[in-house]
DNA sequence: GAGAATAGTGACAGCCGCTGACAATTGACA
DNA sequence: TGTCAATTGTCAGCGGCTGTCACTATTCTC
């Protein structure tokens, strides 16, 4: 279907993504250079960077495709749901999906420790927290446009968003640290944080939430 | 009060900030060399990255000292508010001591401007959010010592915080490319979103929130 | 099916951020 | 004033990243 180039094409950069996260779980991020990568992959250092803008760039590959999936998905979306009952139906909805899609580049488990690594190194950390933001900003573009706001002026589909995608983060890092290293596992933790968002914000917090 | 040695360091250590916040005002962050910030205020390059670690150090320095006082100002709330009334009130009560504390390193207008370059080069925007991040988890354990919650086992404080940073993180962006470049202003905006929060979670959106 | 157009790669040189090590300088304090 | 400790400058060097150019591999065209 695809020409032999582009299979090849294809071919270097999961190779090249799969080293790397080989590398980045067993010696960490920092300590793993660039050299050792392309080296592992019997390529030059001048082709990584022809994949990847930067050594950050690979290390978040996985993390890009899940932003792109969990946006499509929301487009797929029936338009009478509320707002905030479309993301959390498109959580559900993408999330098994998901995980077919990362583990034709690299085993699950593998995937699953890069997480804690991302979170335990603060230049990944750091990259995969704008990299959030880019896709908060689509998500609030495709709310907005679906509940027919301007969302420019409307601040509403940017704060629902944001409030979303934060608690989002949170569960991930609780689950990255301390949950067992399961896809299921990781939604539900996930699933019950947004529940927790709308009383977290009332007034008192006399009954139990834990 | 304090030795002269002090106060040699504090002198370099501002003179750099504002050096490099001039540079970075005028040319760009990426553009700026680590040697054009040392080469105007006459040190060597190493003792520059004995002032900052990093070369982003420099230019959220500010942003880091916005986010030390905000933390302090927390401790000394009245413990009978509720958790969202605290860091509402928080805001309002830290926002104008702030504006003088950055005046005396570098001029409330530039470090406006400054605030637009992080927001446009991402690298400074991915450590931003980074340092975020630390001041959020700071802000969930003080709730939750406040509340005498776990903030291990309970979801709430953490969720709570992470949405609140997260619409003033919202709201800073807004200001930053659209609003005037007034404190008064990105107070005003801020609370404003902040109040937007509870309803943008609620189901329908019928009524104008604009 | 041969040759032209194009895409992808390797090799090399070089900038810049950042660090370790050691020597030189400067302020603190008796 | 002399000693000690803190701060700084100098130098060498690693690693991330980029521009350039020649070379190779594939696709396209006739």
């Amino acid at each position: 279907m695809t020409g032999l180039r582009e299979r090849k094409k294809q071919r270097t950069r999961d190779a090249l993504i799969l080293a790397a996260h080989e590398l980045f779980v067993t010696q960490g991020y920092e300590a793993t250079t660039v050299d050792q990568i392309t080296e592992s992959v019997e390529v030059s250092q001048r082709t990584f960077f022809r994949y990847f803008a930067n050594k950050e760039d690979v290390a978040l590959a996985l993390q890009k495709m899940f932003a792109e999936r969990f946006f499509e998905a929301l487009h797929g979306r029936p338009l009478d749901e509320a707002p905030m009952d479309t993301l959390r139906a498109t959580l559900d909805a993408s999330w098994s999906d998901l995980g077919a899609a990362v583990e034709e580049i690299v085993p699950l488990d593998l995937h699953m420790r890069m997480w804690q690594v991302i979170e335990v190194t603060p230049a990944l950390l750091a990259a995969h927290l704008r990299q959030s933001l880019v896709l908060e900003e689509q998500l609030a573009g495709e709310i907005a446009r679906r509940a027919g706001l301007d969302p420019e002026s409307d601040p509403r589909p940017r704060v629902l968003v944001a409030a979303f995608c934060a608690v989002m983060g949170v569960a991930g890092r609780h689950w990255a640290m301390r949950g067992n290293a399961s896809l299921e596992e990781a939604l539900k933790v996930t699933r019950s944080y947004i529940d927790h968002l709308t009383p977290a914000l009332s007034a008192n917090w006399g009954d139990g939430g834990a």
